[in-house]
RNA sequence: GUGGGUAUAGCUCAGUUGGUUAGAGCAUCAGAUUGUGAUUCUGAGGGUCGUGGGUUCGAGCCCCAUUACUCACCCCA
């Protein structure tokens, strides 16, 4: 017979992982919707219309493609076919994909459903999607997102308070060391201007590297995009001027007085970090990077990148304002949207490195009832139901076996108490209650051992 | 898409210049213990050494191919 597997890149979750999952979930969950933002849900399917073009060209490649159903080679076009054009032979049969991410969605929901929206709207959404390149460390070809977004205003308090929310929700995790990136595109463009010639986009994903490989190699980078060396003397100034976010700002100030972008950035992020002040919240975390770029084309505003210190993990968080989201799918309907999503898979791997799980978060049942023979098992069921009316999550151990195997199961599922009952306590109505961890017995009416477990 | 690495028990891994019957820890099961787990002691089960071919008197080890996994690059959560 043959060993069943998984696909590549994919995972199960068993129970002692979905304890720590769900715990960030529920971390997350109740952050987002403390900050108002609504549940939403879309298909893991959508038309490959509605995804394609979207991400680039990289992007494409990785979409998972869904084979039509039935006689699907019936509409291929047989000069394709023959050929062996498979680009122009995946789009005759298959009109289906995996989401790629959860932002295109939301943004086709929102084109689909203005009738019916109160802007400015704010969702979350909490769901898998999948990306067809090469698995390796930190990166699945299925995975969680936990997006947050708001569409249908362009009040920076939104960017403020995303700020907001992911210093919330890493306090629930119990993360303390990381970093909250924040830049701009316009002060990308700004940074773009100082350099005459060159494609924009070749200097913002080569600069983005700095930190990762280091001036020269991203140098060598940019001479290999056509850029001169003579042209990138006032970018990498800019980018190696050290100081705090004040200084940074008005050593730039001075570097964009004659860029619009520049200035639009400066003014915007200025007013970010004003409305944190506002909000009574420090800088804590916060860093103004200037190298900070985001590939997804999509993003016109403030952009963000967050990463967890001394773990060696892609970021676990990103995001930012984009301008023209709707516009893709209405080219007269441009609302401005700004959103963050975080990547739970990799703030799981993050966690269990730092060994942060609470050890609460995987205990499921509180209390098992042991029994030695049938009529304690039966009085047992009495029991039971007393706990579970008062809200504790309990179970009995459903066969008749020894004692030893009862009391083992209660170790490996982590329960931390078992009620032992035998023919004495069955006689008594006195439960003997033994704590787990410490080994200690002792005994106590129903409702002493409530009031104990509570 | 490009380039490395690994593949031996359920899991993590040893295995000498190629040499008889392939080992350990953990896990599992049984017993020490007929009203007590985690700790301790004793014992047991479990492997066509990823797959296919080649070299050799002889291959877990060397060579070729293949598959899976993994790490890095590109890009990204």
């Amino acid at each position: 017979m043959e060993k069943p597997t998984l696909p590549k890149g994919t995972r199960d979750f068993g129970p002692a992982q979905m304890a720590k999952r769900q715990f960030i979930f529920n971390t997350i969950r109740s952050v987002f919707q403390k900050y108002g933002f609504q549940p939403l849900e879309t298909p893991a399917m959508e038309n490959l219309s509605t995804l394609t073009g979207k991400y680039g060209d990289e992007g494409d490649q990785l979409l998972f493609k869904i084979l039509n159903s039935g006689d699907f080679l019936k509409d291929a076009n047989q000069e394709n076919l023959t050929t062996g054009n498979w680009k122009l032979v995946t789009g005759d049969i298959s009109e289906k994909g995996l989401r790629y991410d959860l932002t295109v969605p939301f943004a086709r929901y929102v084109v689909m459903n203005r009738h019916e929206i109160t802007f400015p709207f704010k969702r979350y959404q909490i769901q898998p999607v999948w990306r067809a390149d090469r698995p390796q460390k930190g990166r699945y070809r299925e995975f969680y997102q936990c997006d947050a977004d708001v569409v249908g205003t362009d009040s920076l308090i939104c960017e403020a308070e995303i700020i907001l929310m992911i210093k919330e929700v890493f306090k629930g995790l119990g993360i303390q060391n990381y970093t909250i990136k924040i830049n701009h595109r316009a002060i990308l463009s700004g940074l773009a201007e100082l350099c005459k010639g060159g494609n924009e986009t070749s200097l913002f994903v080569a600069i983005d590297k700095l930190d990762k490989i280091g001036e020269e190699k991203v140098k060598e980078e940019l001479r290999s995009r056509g850029f001169a060396d003579a042209n990138l003397t006032e970018v990498f100034e800019i980018l190696n001027f050290k100081g705090t976010t004040a200084e940074k700002i008005e050593f730039i100030t001075q570097k964009f007085a004659n860029s619009e972008a520049g200035k639009k950035g400066i003014s915007d992020l200025t007013q970010v970090l004003q409305l944190l002040k506002d909000f009574n919240t420090t800088e804590e975390h916060v860093e103004f990077d200037i190298a900070l770029a985001r590939g997804l084309s999509y993003y016109t505003g403030c952009i963000f990148e967050v990463k967890i210190n001394n773990v060696a993990i892609g970021s676990v968080s990103g995001g930012g304002r984009y301008d023209n989201l709707t516009g893709v799918f209405d080219p007269n309907d441009k609302k401005s949207g700004v959103g963050f999503s975080f990547g739970v898979d990799r703030l799981y791997d993050a966690m269990e490195e730092l060994k942060l799980f609470p050890q609460e978060a995987q205990i499921s049942s509180k209390v098992l009832i042991a029994h030695f023979d049938a009529e304690s098992k039966k009085y047992g069921l009495g029991v039971l139901q007393q706990l579970r009316v008062q809200g504790i999550a309990s179970e009995i151990y459903p066969d008749a076996v020894k004692i030893q195997k009862q009391l083992e199961y209660a170790n490996k599922k982590l329960i931390p108490f078992v009620i032992v009952i035998g023919s004495e306590e069955v006689k008594s109505g006195m439960l003997a209650i033994k704590n787990m961890k410490t080994g200690e017995q002792q005994k106590l009416s129903v409702e002493e051992v409530i009031n104990l477990i509570k």
